[in-house]
RNA sequence: GGGCGAUUAGCUCAGUUGGCUAGAGCGCUUGCCUUACAAGCAAGAUGUCACAGGUUCGAGUCCUGUAUCGCCCA
């Protein structure tokens, strides 16, 4: 006997040590090795605001399986991990700090402020990684990168360079989303748009000329009226075309409005006539444009009313729209108001509800950019699992607008542009520029604005291998194997990281994308912070281990599809973890040390049926579950080993094995069979399967698997047989194993086949004595009859095993029975009947009843058979091996029925 | 308004190219503390595959439409 393991799966003893183990011997790191075959991922680097959530607990453990399973495969593989500097969520949160000390950034400057941020970072900025670590992710954390620090920051600095010089990236005077409290502005994406119910108000805009008439004109937010400059209306409008040209007069301000014709204007809207409020609204703006209007604009940054406003200068829009409504219907002015519900764009930093403002920005032209884009997803060079986010991928880059990539914040990558303070010259630059190359004034002064946070995301995969730098790390990593995501940012990310690896390095940045679920609460809520329905993964790694965390998440997420999970779900991969680790306790107690195992050599014919069958069943598993990873197929991936590990090797193999292991208990059956060499066999293959479900395991659940493997490999050694694989590195462990292959001598049909027959007839056996009330410990006999030769022959073959397997004193096995045995309880599955010989426990008559269910119900399936049969067109275009089938389950059930009639008969 | 997804056992979900007497986990019933595991073992019960049409020898699976729920875009 062994080292004895505990008999529970403590997870807690062995996580931290392993992971340090892995760290401390380097084995996350790779370095680029021209004669190896590269699989490279990198992160989506979460924010250094961000706490660990199930969402970033599912998508590290997706990369982590990945980059474990590649690395087996004998790759040469870098998982790149990093995190996000998060421009405005990381500025609002030092921001709340200071707020508490009633201080402000303003009041520290933007110096000092940030000075702050870059401590804050030192002190809570590694939080989430060390969660990370926790997963057990296999991250090289010597490559660990920060979208704020020196390379990536050059590499930011060199794109908006290159963009600029290329026209590429403009200055403009545009209408865009603005967040009035976080005082910047926003890209169309960042924008959450909701339903709300609010009021449609039509106001009376009168004639100038004639004030006693009006044109109404109907909107959504009468506080912007303010900033109208004129009214449209269809020139297709019976109702209004006459009208285009004459002027009419704002109300309170009394401005005068010229009534355009503009296509644009929808005749069903409204009243059909509009108000133009080009500072405030992105479409009004462009028919302003069209229509040659100066926009004036009502509001401060803060969403104040400024001094265009009149009277209601100063005044928060909110309360302006009140009271401006007021007056208006004081001076009668207001025609209806109609509930109307309509769509409203919210911060997705704050939840704030977005201004569209007028203001001078950065843009990038997204068009070229978007083609190229479009057309490696279109060629399948980016490729997408599943398939259907292409579609979302697409239409988001076919109707694309132009990103505005500046913000009114300071945390972040400041815009490398200066202007000239006496030429008003615009000099893009990498250094700080002393002199202005136009007219050589010394007055520059930097653009105050930073770069939208995406932008710095969308260089993620090549910054963080040295770009701009000519790396190895490039040429060999890049572009990388897989992007895995959540489809919360295919735009914001994905898309432009396309587009930037094309544009930057004219290369994708990335083969394939998979997009995974989303983890929702027991009632298919998002998981949010502000509804408390979170699952805290750190607290469930506590409770149920990393490994159970992970495979019980794996387990539920099936292809793309949301998760619904709760706590209770994690036991289910604590079970199996458990599971695996009392199978390899029973391994340990019941295996020599190596020095005994080395004296005998194998032969196949020392091999019992049951070890070829169960290697045969790890052959099916290992192809089944590497064709699976291959097609992202995760779920159905662990789904197979859990079911091989768990319902065929535990449940059948281990306990078919024992009487060959423990050969000195002499009250075992059959013991006078086990040669040494048999039982070595045994030891064999017990050791053989093991190790390769732990490799298979390895991916899902790393840190019980490398205790385990180190464990059995503790007591089975290196030259145990050819079932242990030699480490690819120095040092031994299951991550540097490799992955098992599926080998065409290691499938045994025949094996399977017969095993099928046996399970069946042992399961008859059980249940016979399940529902007499027969205890297992309590010896049957039995008799079993079968007209097919084969199965006669098979079932004498394995006389032995029935028995065992089945707890049976005596077994008579033959093709026909003279007359029924008297008081036995019969069963019949499949080809075979089976009698248990029970003398004075029987009651004929429930025996009786119960044999005519089953005759019912047999009838019922051979009058389906039977119908198909007998279907001419059925039997003309069915293929030919779906008719075998059939007839040979015709045959299965007249041979049934046969049997089971002649039972009642005779029992009458 | 447009797009996508879901609807299968009490619950959570699998179900590849149509061949199904529709499966798993949890829960439930019965019996077991059997020397790996009670986080376990053995045996069992449970379904108008959302609905209505259609294609087909054959539909949970393919097509059309409807309903309900969810997500995204405008």
């Amino acid at each position: 006997m062994n080292e004895t393991i505990s008999n529970q799966y403590n997870p807690k003893e062995i996580e931290d040590k392993w992971y340090s183990f892995w760290e401390d011997n380097n084995i996350f790191h790779s370095e680029p090795n021209l004669t190896q075959k590269p699989y490279s991922i990198v992160i989506p680097p979460p924010n250094i605001t961000g706490v660990l959530h199930m969402g970033h607990a599912l998508n590290t453990i997706i990369q982590d399986i990945l980059v474990r399973w590649r690395k087996m495969q004998g790759y040469n593989t870098l998982w790149m991990p990093g995190t996000d500097h998060a421009g405005i969520a990381t500025q609002n949160v030092v921001e709340r700090d200071l707020a508490k000390n009633k201080s402000s950034k303003e009041a520290v400057g933007r110096e000092k402020f940030i000075d702050m941020i870059w401590d804050w970072k030192g002190k809570y900025g590694s939080t989430i990684v060390k969660q990370l670590k926790k997963l057990g992710s296999a991250c090289d954390w010597e490559r660990e990168r920060f979208t704020m620090d020196e390379g990536l920051s050059s590499a930011v600095k060199e794109t908006f360079i290159q963009l600029y010089n290329k026209g590429l990236i403009y200055k403009g005077h545009y209408v865009i989303n603005w967040c009035p409290r976080c005082k910047t502005a926003l890209a169309d994406d960042e924008v959450e748009h909701e339903e709300h119910e609010g009021h449609l108000w039509h106001i009376r805009y009168p004639f100038r000329d004639e004030p006693h008439l009006n044109i109404t004109v109907a909107t959504t937010r009468p506080e912007t009226m303010l900033g109208d400059v004129a009214v449209a209306v269809n020139p297709s409008d019976d109702r209004f075309k006459e009208m285009i040209g004459e002027t009419l007069v704002l109300p309170i301000l009394g401005r005068e409005l010229k009534i355009v014709g503009d296509d644009f204007v929808d005749l069903e809207f409204g009243t059909g006539a509009v108000k133009i409020t080009p500072a405030h609204d992105v479409n009004d703006f462009a028919m302003a444009m069209r229509h040659k209007l100066e926009p004036i604009t009502v509001m401060n940054d803060d969403g104040t009313m400024n001094s265009n406003a009149g009277d209601y200068s100063g005044m928060d829009r909110y309360e302006c729209r009140q009271a401006l409504v007021e007056e208006l219907k004081l001076k009668g002015l207001v025609a209806k108001v109609a509930p109307y519900t309509h769509s409203v764009g919210h911060c997705y930093r704050c939840y704030t509800v977005i201004e569209p403002y007028l203001s001078d920005q950065w843009f990038i032209k997204m068009k070229p950019l978007a083609q190229a884009a479009i057309e490696t997803a279109n060629n399948g060079q980016v490729k997408f699992f599943p398939e259907r986010w292409k579609r979302v991928y697409l239409s988001w880059l076919e109707n694309v607008r132009d990103w505005c990539i500046s913000r009114q914040i300071w945390w972040g990558h400041r815009i490398p542009a200066w202007y000239c303070e006496d030429c008003n010259e615009i000099v893009v630059s990498k250094e700080t520029p002393q002199n202005c190359p136009k007219c050589k004034s010394s007055h520059l002064k930097q653009e105050s604005d930073v770069l939208d946070t995406w932008f710095s995301s969308s260089l993620w995969p090549f910054s963080t291998m040295g770009w701009p730098e000519k790396t190895q790390e490039l040429d060999f990593y890049y572009p990388t194997s897989t992007l895995v995501t959540d489809r919360g940012i295919i735009y914001f990310w994905v898309a432009r990281m396309v587009m930037m690896g094309l544009e930057i390095m004219q290369k994708k940045p990335f083969s394939n994308v998979y997009i995974h679920g989303t983890i929702l609460d027991k009632g298919g809520r998002k998981m949010s912070k502000s509804l408390g329905n979170g699952i805290d993964p750190l607290k469930m790694i506590e409770q149920y281990g990393a490994d159970a965390v992970r495979i019980s998440l794996i387990l539920l997420t099936t292809e793309g599809q949301d998760v619904k999970l709760s706590e209770s779900k994690f036991e289910m991969g604590r079970n199996f973890a458990n599971k695996v680790w009392n199978a390899a306790r029973f391994a340990l107690m019941n295996i020599d040390s190596n020095e005994n195992n080395n004296k005998i050599t194998l032969r196949i014919d020392n091999y019992s049926f049951e070890d070829l069958w169960i290697i045969s069943r790890l052959n099916y598993t290992i192809e089944k579950v590497t064709t699976a990873l291959e097609g992202f197929k995760f779920n159905e991936a662990l789904r197979t080993v859990y079911d091989f590990f768990w319902r065929e090797f535990c449940d059948w193999y281990l306990e078919i094995i024992k009487p060959r292991l423990f050969n000195d208990n002499k009250d075992t059956k059959i013991q006078e069979d086990v040669t040494e060499e048999n039982r070595f066999a045994a030891q064999n293959t017990l050791i053989y399967t093991m190790d390769k479900t732990l490799c298979l395991l390895h991916p899902f659940a790393p840190f019980l698997a490398e205790e385990l493997w180190q464990k059995l490999k503790g007591v089975a050694g290196n030259n145990f047989s050819d079932c242990m694989l030699k480490s690819n590195m120095d040092f031994n462990s299951i991550m540097a194993a490799h992955w098992p292959m599926h080998a065409p001598e290691n499938a045994f049909p025949k094996e399977e086949e017969e095993m099928r027959l046996l399970q069946d007839t042992i399961r008859a056996v059980r249940n016979v004595r399940s529902k007499m009330n027969i205890l297992e410990k309590q010896p049957l006999k039995a008799i079993v009859v079968s007209s097919f030769k084969n199965d006669v022959n098979v079932l004498n073959d394995r006389k032995d095993f029935l028995s065992q397997m089945a707890n049976l004193e005596s077994i008579v096995i033959t093709d026909s029975l003279a007359e029924k045995p008297e008081e036995a309880a019969c069963e019949v599955v499949g080809k075979i009947q089976i009698f248990i010989l029970l003398s004075g426990l029987l009651d004929p008559e429930a025996e009786k009843k119960k044999q005519e269910k089953k005759i019912e119900e047999l009838e019922k399936y051979l009058k389906i058979v039977k119908n198909k049969l007998d279907n001419k067109n059925f039997i003309e275009k069915a293929p030919e091996e779906v008719i075998v089938k059939e007839r040979a389950r015709e045959k299965e059930l007249l041979e049934q029925l046969g049997k089971l009639k002649k039972q009642i008969t005779v029992t009458d």
